[in-house]
DNA sequence: GTCTATACTTAGATAGAC
DNA sequence: GTCTATCTAAGTATAGAC
Protein backbone atom coordinates (compact mmCIF):
# COMPACT_ATOMS: atom_id res chain seq x y z
CA UNK A 1 0.00 0.00 0.00
CA UNK A 2 2.13 2.51 1.44
CA UNK A 3 5.61 2.12 -0.05
CA UNK A 4 7.90 4.64 0.16
CA UNK A 5 7.73 5.86 -3.26
CA UNK A 6 8.63 9.53 -3.43
CA UNK A 7 4.63 10.54 -4.72
CA UNK A 8 3.33 8.80 -1.08
CA UNK A 9 6.73 10.81 0.20
CA UNK A 10 5.84 14.15 -1.08
CA UNK A 11 2.37 13.97 -0.52
CA UNK A 12 2.75 13.22 2.82
CA UNK A 13 4.82 15.83 3.28
CA UNK A 14 2.61 18.16 1.73
CA UNK A 15 0.01 17.03 4.04
CA UNK A 16 2.18 17.78 7.17
CA UNK A 17 2.64 21.34 6.09
CA UNK A 18 -0.44 21.88 4.68
CA UNK A 19 -1.82 21.41 8.17
CA UNK A 20 0.62 23.16 10.30
CA UNK A 21 0.23 26.25 7.41
CA UNK A 22 -3.37 26.49 8.26
CA UNK A 23 -3.03 25.71 11.92
CA UNK A 24 -0.83 28.97 12.03
CA UNK A 25 -2.38 30.98 8.95
CA UNK A 26 -5.93 29.44 8.71
CA UNK A 27 -6.97 27.80 5.86
CA UNK A 28 -7.94 31.26 3.75
CA UNK A 29 -4.50 32.78 5.12
CA UNK A 30 -2.53 30.04 3.14
CA UNK A 31 -1.56 30.02 -0.32
CA UNK A 32 -0.42 26.77 -2.34
CA UNK A 33 3.04 29.29 -2.86
CA UNK A 34 3.12 28.95 0.74
CA UNK A 35 2.76 25.53 0.83
CA UNK A 36 4.56 25.04 -2.00
CA UNK A 37 7.62 26.88 -0.79
CA UNK A 38 8.24 25.30 2.46
CA UNK A 39 8.30 22.03 0.52
CA UNK A 40 10.88 23.36 -1.91
CA UNK A 41 8.84 22.53 -4.77
CA UNK A 42 6.54 24.70 -7.17
CA UNK A 43 2.99 25.34 -7.33
CA UNK A 44 2.29 23.30 -9.85
CA UNK A 45 3.76 20.25 -8.10
CA UNK A 46 1.29 20.80 -5.40
CA UNK A 47 -1.64 20.55 -8.51
CA UNK A 48 -0.02 17.22 -9.45
CA UNK A 49 -0.82 15.37 -5.57
CA UNK A 50 -3.96 17.48 -5.17
CA UNK A 51 -6.40 18.63 -7.98
CA UNK A 52 -7.64 21.83 -5.95
CA UNK A 53 -6.95 23.41 -2.54
CA UNK A 54 -10.24 21.90 -1.04
CA UNK A 55 -8.85 18.28 -2.05
CA UNK A 56 -6.27 19.27 0.61
CA UNK A 57 -8.57 20.67 3.01
CA UNK A 58 -10.23 17.35 3.23
CA UNK A 59 -7.39 15.03 3.10
CA UNK A 60 -5.80 17.43 5.95
CA UNK A 61 -9.82 16.50 7.80
CA UNK A 62 -10.20 12.91 6.71
CA UNK A 63 -9.10 11.00 9.29
CA UNK A 64 -10.89 12.64 12.39
CA UNK A 65 -14.18 12.21 10.12
CA UNK A 66 -13.22 8.50 9.23
CA UNK A 67 -12.52 8.09 13.28
CA UNK A 68 -16.12 9.61 14.10
CA UNK A 69 -17.67 7.38 11.62
CA UNK A 70 -16.28 4.48 12.91
CA UNK A 71 -17.02 5.99 16.55
CA UNK A 72 -20.90 5.89 15.35
CA UNK A 73 -20.63 2.53 13.78
CA UNK A 74 -19.36 1.31 17.20
CA UNK A 75 -22.37 2.94 18.49
CA UNK A 76 -24.99 2.09 16.51
CA UNK A 77 -24.01 -1.44 17.11
CA UNK A 78 -25.17 -1.14 20.68
CA UNK A 79 -28.16 -3.01 22.07
CA UNK A 80 -29.76 -0.80 24.74
CA UNK A 81 -30.70 3.11 23.81
CA UNK A 82 -28.48 3.45 26.93
CA UNK A 83 -25.33 2.07 26.03
CA UNK A 84 -25.87 3.89 22.17
CA UNK A 85 -26.57 6.95 24.42
CA UNK A 86 -22.88 6.69 26.17
CA UNK A 87 -20.93 4.98 23.41
CA UNK A 88 -21.79 7.94 20.45
CA UNK A 89 -21.50 10.45 23.25
CA UNK A 90 -17.96 9.46 24.47
CA UNK A 91 -16.70 8.69 21.17
CA UNK A 92 -17.58 12.29 20.19
CA UNK A 93 -16.10 14.08 22.55
CA UNK A 94 -13.07 11.90 22.22
CA UNK A 95 -12.97 12.61 18.69
CA UNK A 96 -13.16 16.36 19.85
CA UNK A 97 -10.32 16.21 22.12
CA UNK A 98 -7.96 13.87 20.23
CA UNK A 99 -8.46 16.25 17.16
CA UNK A 100 -9.33 19.64 19.04
CA UNK A 101 -6.53 21.56 16.93
CA UNK A 102 -8.14 20.47 13.96
CA UNK A 103 -11.53 21.86 15.36
CA UNK A 104 -10.03 24.99 16.15
CA UNK A 105 -8.52 25.33 13.28
CA UNK A 106 -11.96 24.48 11.04
CA UNK A 107 -13.84 26.90 13.41
CA UNK A 108 -11.96 29.93 13.20
CA UNK A 109 -12.01 29.21 9.37
CA UNK A 110 -14.93 27.61 8.21
CA UNK A 111 -14.85 28.08 4.96
CA UNK A 112 -13.61 24.32 5.29
CA UNK A 113 -16.56 22.83 6.43
CA UNK A 114 -18.11 23.41 2.56
CA UNK A 115 -15.41 21.88 1.31
CA UNK A 116 -15.91 18.95 3.24
CA UNK A 117 -19.56 18.55 2.95
CA UNK A 118 -19.04 18.58 -0.63
CA UNK A 119 -16.54 15.50 -0.42
CA UNK A 120 -17.69 13.15 2.09
CA UNK A 121 -21.30 12.72 1.35
CA UNK A 122 -21.96 15.76 3.49
CA UNK A 123 -21.36 16.45 7.53
CA UNK A 124 -24.53 16.64 7.71
CA UNK A 125 -25.05 13.07 7.07
CA UNK A 126 -22.73 12.70 10.54
CA UNK A 127 -24.81 15.25 12.30
CA UNK A 128 -27.78 13.57 11.90
CA UNK A 129 -26.85 10.20 12.88
CA UNK A 130 -25.38 11.67 15.30
CA UNK A 131 -28.73 13.12 16.32
CA UNK A 132 -30.86 9.68 16.06
CA UNK A 133 -28.00 7.72 17.98
CA UNK A 134 -28.17 10.32 20.79
CA UNK A 135 -31.72 11.79 21.06
CA UNK A 136 -33.18 8.46 19.31
CA UNK A 137 -35.46 8.35 15.88
CA UNK A 138 -38.33 10.81 16.31
CA UNK A 139 -37.82 13.33 19.41
CA UNK A 140 -39.85 16.02 20.15
CA UNK A 141 -38.78 19.95 19.52
CA UNK A 142 -37.08 20.31 22.51
CA UNK A 143 -35.53 17.31 22.35
CA UNK A 144 -34.05 17.88 18.90
CA UNK A 145 -32.91 21.46 19.73
CA UNK A 146 -31.84 20.39 23.26
CA UNK A 147 -29.41 17.81 20.85
CA UNK A 148 -28.28 20.48 18.36
CA UNK A 149 -27.16 23.03 20.86
CA UNK A 150 -25.12 19.63 22.72
CA UNK A 151 -23.18 18.91 19.51
CA UNK A 152 -22.36 22.34 18.72
CA UNK A 153 -21.60 23.20 22.12
CA UNK A 154 -19.14 20.65 23.05
CA UNK A 155 -17.61 20.78 19.01
CA UNK A 156 -16.93 24.28 19.54
CA UNK A 157 -15.79 24.70 22.94
CA UNK A 158 -13.92 21.71 22.87
CA UNK A 159 -11.81 23.34 19.79
CA UNK A 160 -12.26 27.07 21.28
CA UNK A 161 -8.52 28.16 22.70
CA UNK A 162 -9.85 28.89 26.05
CA UNK A 163 -9.92 24.83 26.86
CA UNK A 164 -6.69 24.77 24.58
CA UNK A 165 -4.44 23.83 27.57
CA UNK A 166 -6.19 21.45 29.55
CA UNK A 167 -5.07 18.46 29.32
CA UNK A 168 -6.52 15.65 27.10
CA UNK A 169 -8.42 13.65 30.21
CA UNK A 170 -9.77 16.94 32.29
CA UNK A 171 -10.94 18.24 29.04
CA UNK A 172 -12.68 14.85 28.07
CA UNK A 173 -14.26 14.40 31.08
CA UNK A 174 -15.92 18.15 31.70
CA UNK A 175 -17.08 17.61 27.82
CA UNK A 176 -18.59 13.94 28.77
CA UNK A 177 -20.04 15.43 31.81
CA UNK A 178 -21.53 18.18 30.52
CA UNK A 179 -23.24 16.19 27.68
CA UNK A 180 -24.57 13.64 30.25
CA UNK A 181 -25.95 16.65 32.20
CA UNK A 182 -27.66 17.73 29.27
CA UNK A 183 -28.97 14.66 28.00
CA UNK A 184 -30.58 14.11 31.67
CA UNK A 185 -28.41 11.28 32.07
CA UNK A 186 -26.95 10.78 35.42
CA UNK A 187 -23.15 11.45 36.04
CA UNK A 188 -21.61 8.06 36.21
CA UNK A 189 -18.26 7.57 38.27
CA UNK A 190 -16.21 5.05 36.79
CA UNK A 191 -18.83 2.15 36.22
CA UNK A 192 -20.41 0.99 33.13
CA UNK A 193 -23.22 2.84 32.02
CA UNK A 194 -26.81 1.59 32.74
CA UNK A 195 -29.44 1.27 30.26
CA UNK A 196 -31.82 3.73 31.22
CA UNK A 197 -34.70 4.72 28.71
CA UNK B 1 -27.18 62.75 9.75
CA UNK B 2 -28.67 60.62 7.55
CA UNK B 3 -29.67 63.02 4.78
CA UNK B 4 -29.89 61.77 1.60
CA UNK B 5 -27.19 61.90 -0.39
CA UNK B 6 -26.41 59.64 -3.63
CA UNK B 7 -23.20 58.31 -1.36
CA UNK B 8 -25.57 57.32 1.83
CA UNK B 9 -27.76 55.59 -0.47
CA UNK B 10 -25.05 54.02 -2.65
CA UNK B 11 -23.79 52.99 1.10
CA UNK B 12 -26.89 51.35 2.36
CA UNK B 13 -27.93 49.50 -1.10
CA UNK B 14 -24.48 48.22 -1.15
CA UNK B 15 -24.48 46.81 2.36
CA UNK B 16 -27.75 45.55 1.64
CA UNK B 17 -26.50 43.84 -1.44
CA UNK B 18 -23.83 42.11 -0.01
CA UNK B 19 -25.58 40.73 2.71
CA UNK B 20 -28.30 39.49 0.53
CA UNK B 21 -24.92 37.81 -1.86
CA UNK B 22 -23.32 36.58 1.13
CA UNK B 23 -26.20 35.14 2.92
CA UNK B 24 -26.63 33.30 -0.77
CA UNK B 25 -22.89 32.45 -1.96
CA UNK B 26 -20.79 33.21 1.38
CA UNK B 27 -17.97 36.10 2.18
CA UNK B 28 -15.84 33.85 0.54
CA UNK B 29 -17.88 33.33 -2.50
CA UNK B 30 -19.05 36.55 -3.37
CA UNK B 31 -16.53 38.85 -4.76
CA UNK B 32 -16.53 42.60 -4.76
CA UNK B 33 -17.43 42.37 -8.47
CA UNK B 34 -20.52 40.74 -7.89
CA UNK B 35 -21.86 43.14 -5.59
CA UNK B 36 -20.80 46.00 -7.77
CA UNK B 37 -22.47 44.39 -10.64
CA UNK B 38 -25.79 44.12 -8.77
CA UNK B 39 -25.30 47.54 -7.71
CA UNK B 40 -24.73 48.70 -11.33
CA UNK B 41 -21.36 50.27 -10.39
CA UNK B 42 -17.72 49.69 -10.82
CA UNK B 43 -15.52 47.71 -8.45
CA UNK B 44 -13.94 50.96 -7.99
CA UNK B 45 -17.06 52.40 -6.67
CA UNK B 46 -17.47 49.74 -3.76
CA UNK B 47 -13.57 50.04 -3.07
CA UNK B 48 -14.96 54.37 -2.61
CA UNK B 49 -16.93 53.21 0.25
CA UNK B 50 -14.93 50.73 1.84
CA UNK B 51 -12.12 50.24 1.64
CA UNK B 52 -11.46 46.63 1.76
CA UNK B 53 -13.82 43.70 1.33
CA UNK B 54 -13.16 43.03 5.69
CA UNK B 55 -14.87 46.51 6.33
CA UNK B 56 -17.65 45.21 4.36
CA UNK B 57 -18.36 42.27 6.20
CA UNK B 58 -17.91 44.13 9.34
CA UNK B 59 -20.24 47.00 8.86
CA UNK B 60 -22.92 43.56 7.72
CA UNK B 61 -22.18 42.40 11.19
CA UNK B 62 -22.22 45.36 13.42
CA UNK B 63 -25.49 45.81 13.94
CA UNK B 64 -26.59 42.34 15.54
CA UNK B 65 -22.66 43.43 18.01
CA UNK B 66 -23.96 47.16 18.81
CA UNK B 67 -27.13 45.13 20.05
CA UNK B 68 -25.51 43.00 22.23
CA UNK B 69 -23.12 45.09 23.49
CA UNK B 70 -26.27 47.34 24.48
CA UNK B 71 -27.35 44.02 26.34
CA UNK B 72 -24.70 43.22 28.46
CA UNK B 73 -24.78 46.78 29.42
CA UNK B 74 -27.98 46.73 30.57
CA UNK B 75 -27.46 43.12 32.41
CA UNK B 76 -24.67 44.65 34.03
CA UNK B 77 -26.62 47.09 35.39
CA UNK B 78 -28.83 44.89 37.46
CA UNK B 79 -28.58 44.58 40.93
CA UNK B 80 -28.77 41.36 42.22
CA UNK B 81 -26.84 38.11 40.44
CA UNK B 82 -29.37 36.36 39.77
CA UNK B 83 -31.26 39.27 37.44
CA UNK B 84 -27.69 39.79 36.08
CA UNK B 85 -27.95 36.00 34.60
CA UNK B 86 -31.33 36.40 33.60
CA UNK B 87 -30.86 39.25 31.61
CA UNK B 88 -27.59 38.25 29.99
CA UNK B 89 -28.71 35.08 28.86
CA UNK B 90 -32.90 36.61 27.45
CA UNK B 91 -30.19 39.40 25.70
CA UNK B 92 -27.95 36.63 24.30
CA UNK B 93 -31.03 34.28 23.32
CA UNK B 94 -32.36 37.79 21.51
CA UNK B 95 -30.12 38.43 19.43
CA UNK B 96 -29.24 35.39 18.42
CA UNK B 97 -32.65 34.37 17.29
CA UNK B 98 -33.51 37.65 15.60
CA UNK B 99 -30.27 37.54 13.50
CA UNK B 100 -29.86 34.12 13.17
CA UNK B 101 -29.63 34.17 9.81
CA UNK B 102 -26.75 36.62 9.86
CA UNK B 103 -25.05 33.96 12.25
CA UNK B 104 -25.80 30.96 9.99
CA UNK B 105 -23.69 33.19 7.53
CA UNK B 106 -20.82 33.56 10.05
CA UNK B 107 -21.25 30.30 10.98
CA UNK B 108 -21.10 28.63 7.39
CA UNK B 109 -18.72 31.82 6.39
CA UNK B 110 -15.89 32.51 9.62
CA UNK B 111 -12.86 33.87 7.75
CA UNK B 112 -15.12 36.82 8.99
CA UNK B 113 -14.98 36.52 12.41
CA UNK B 114 -11.19 37.05 12.46
CA UNK B 115 -11.97 40.15 10.64
CA UNK B 116 -14.33 41.47 12.83
CA UNK B 117 -11.58 40.65 15.57
CA UNK B 118 -9.35 42.87 14.31
CA UNK B 119 -11.51 45.77 14.11
CA UNK B 120 -14.29 45.60 16.91
CA UNK B 121 -11.54 45.39 19.36
CA UNK B 122 -12.48 41.38 19.18
CA UNK B 123 -15.04 39.38 19.80
CA UNK B 124 -13.00 38.00 22.57
CA UNK B 125 -14.16 40.69 24.78
CA UNK B 126 -17.88 40.19 24.34
CA UNK B 127 -17.38 36.34 25.02
CA UNK B 128 -15.25 37.04 27.88
CA UNK B 129 -18.11 39.98 29.22
CA UNK B 130 -20.50 37.05 28.86
CA UNK B 131 -18.72 34.76 30.36
CA UNK B 132 -18.26 36.52 33.35
CA UNK B 133 -21.86 37.70 33.40
CA UNK B 134 -23.03 34.12 33.06
CA UNK B 135 -20.57 32.43 35.32
CA UNK B 136 -19.17 35.23 37.96
CA UNK B 137 -15.72 36.38 38.18
CA UNK B 138 -14.01 33.69 39.56
CA UNK B 139 -15.66 30.30 37.94
CA UNK B 140 -14.27 26.87 39.09
CA UNK B 141 -13.45 25.17 35.75
CA UNK B 142 -16.51 22.40 35.51
CA UNK B 143 -18.49 25.95 35.30
CA UNK B 144 -16.57 27.81 33.23
CA UNK B 145 -16.33 25.28 30.18
CA UNK B 146 -20.16 24.51 31.03
CA UNK B 147 -20.92 28.31 30.13
CA UNK B 148 -18.47 28.19 27.29
CA UNK B 149 -20.45 25.14 25.68
CA UNK B 150 -23.67 27.07 26.36
CA UNK B 151 -22.61 30.30 24.39
CA UNK B 152 -21.08 28.17 21.95
CA UNK B 153 -24.02 25.80 21.67
CA UNK B 154 -26.78 28.12 21.73
CA UNK B 155 -25.17 30.75 19.01
CA UNK B 156 -24.29 27.95 17.09
CA UNK B 157 -27.55 25.56 17.10
CA UNK B 158 -29.31 28.80 16.66
CA UNK B 159 -28.38 30.02 13.45
CA UNK B 160 -28.27 25.90 12.29
CA UNK B 161 -30.63 24.91 9.30
CA UNK B 162 -32.40 22.96 11.20
CA UNK B 163 -33.99 25.34 13.26
CA UNK B 164 -34.02 27.57 10.30
CA UNK B 165 -37.90 27.15 9.67
CA UNK B 166 -38.74 27.67 13.50
CA UNK B 167 -40.76 31.11 14.59
CA UNK B 168 -38.98 33.61 16.70
CA UNK B 169 -40.85 33.23 19.83
CA UNK B 170 -40.38 29.00 19.67
CA UNK B 171 -36.79 29.46 19.13
CA UNK B 172 -36.22 31.59 21.51
CA UNK B 173 -38.13 29.65 24.26
CA UNK B 174 -36.35 26.74 23.54
CA UNK B 175 -33.06 28.33 23.59
CA UNK B 176 -33.70 30.10 26.83
CA UNK B 177 -34.60 26.91 28.54
CA UNK B 178 -31.38 25.32 27.20
CA UNK B 179 -29.42 27.95 28.92
CA UNK B 180 -31.25 28.49 32.20
CA UNK B 181 -31.17 24.28 32.81
CA UNK B 182 -27.37 24.29 31.35
CA UNK B 183 -26.80 27.43 34.08
CA UNK B 184 -28.78 25.25 36.83
CA UNK B 185 -31.65 27.57 37.38
CA UNK B 186 -34.77 26.29 37.65
CA UNK B 187 -37.37 27.28 34.83
CA UNK B 188 -39.86 30.45 34.83
CA UNK B 189 -43.54 30.18 33.43
CA UNK B 190 -43.86 34.01 32.97
CA UNK B 191 -43.34 35.32 36.02
CA UNK B 192 -40.20 37.46 36.72
CA UNK B 193 -36.93 36.02 37.25
CA UNK B 194 -36.12 35.26 41.38
CA UNK B 195 -32.66 36.38 42.69
CA UNK B 196 -30.87 32.58 43.07
CA UNK B 197 -28.13 33.44 43.88
C1' DG C 1 -17.92 64.28 -3.02
C1' DT C 2 -18.91 60.40 -6.09
C1' DC C 3 -17.71 57.50 -9.34
C1' DT C 4 -15.00 55.41 -13.77
C1' DA C 5 -10.89 53.76 -16.15
C1' DT C 6 -7.08 51.51 -15.54
C1' DA C 7 -3.60 48.92 -13.62
C1' DC C 8 -0.94 46.21 -10.15
C1' DT C 9 -0.36 42.00 -7.21
C1' DT C 10 -1.36 37.68 -5.83
C1' DA C 11 -4.27 33.49 -5.89
C1' DG C 12 -6.02 29.30 -7.80
C1' DA C 13 -5.71 26.62 -11.77
C1' DT C 14 -4.14 24.39 -16.38
C1' DA C 15 -1.09 22.88 -20.41
C1' DG C 16 2.75 21.13 -21.93
C1' DA C 17 7.97 20.51 -21.76
C1' DC C 18 11.46 17.78 -19.45
C1' DG D 1 6.79 13.69 -10.85
C1' DT D 2 8.16 18.08 -11.33
C1' DC D 3 8.95 22.68 -13.66
C1' DT D 4 8.01 26.76 -16.87
C1' DA D 5 4.74 29.47 -18.62
C1' DT D 6 0.40 31.22 -18.84
C1' DC D 7 -4.58 32.24 -17.83
C1' DT D 8 -8.48 34.08 -15.21
C1' DA D 9 -10.27 36.28 -11.41
C1' DA D 10 -9.83 38.40 -6.87
C1' DG D 11 -8.55 42.20 -3.84
C1' DT D 12 -6.39 46.51 -3.80
C1' DA D 13 -4.99 50.99 -5.39
C1' DT D 14 -4.67 55.49 -7.87
C1' DA D 15 -5.59 59.13 -11.23
C1' DG D 16 -8.78 61.77 -12.89
C1' DA D 17 -13.63 62.76 -14.95
C1' DC D 18 -17.89 64.83 -13.42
Amino acid sequence: MSAGTAADDTRSRLLATALRLFSKHGVGGTSLQMIADELGVTKAAVYYHFKTKDEITEAVAAPALQELLARMDEAERQRTRGAQIDQALSGFVDIIVRYRSLIALFNSDPGIMRAIERSLDGVENFAARMRTLLAGPDPDLATAINVNVMLAGLALAGGAPEQADLDDETLRTHLFDIGRRMLGRPKRRGARAEDKS
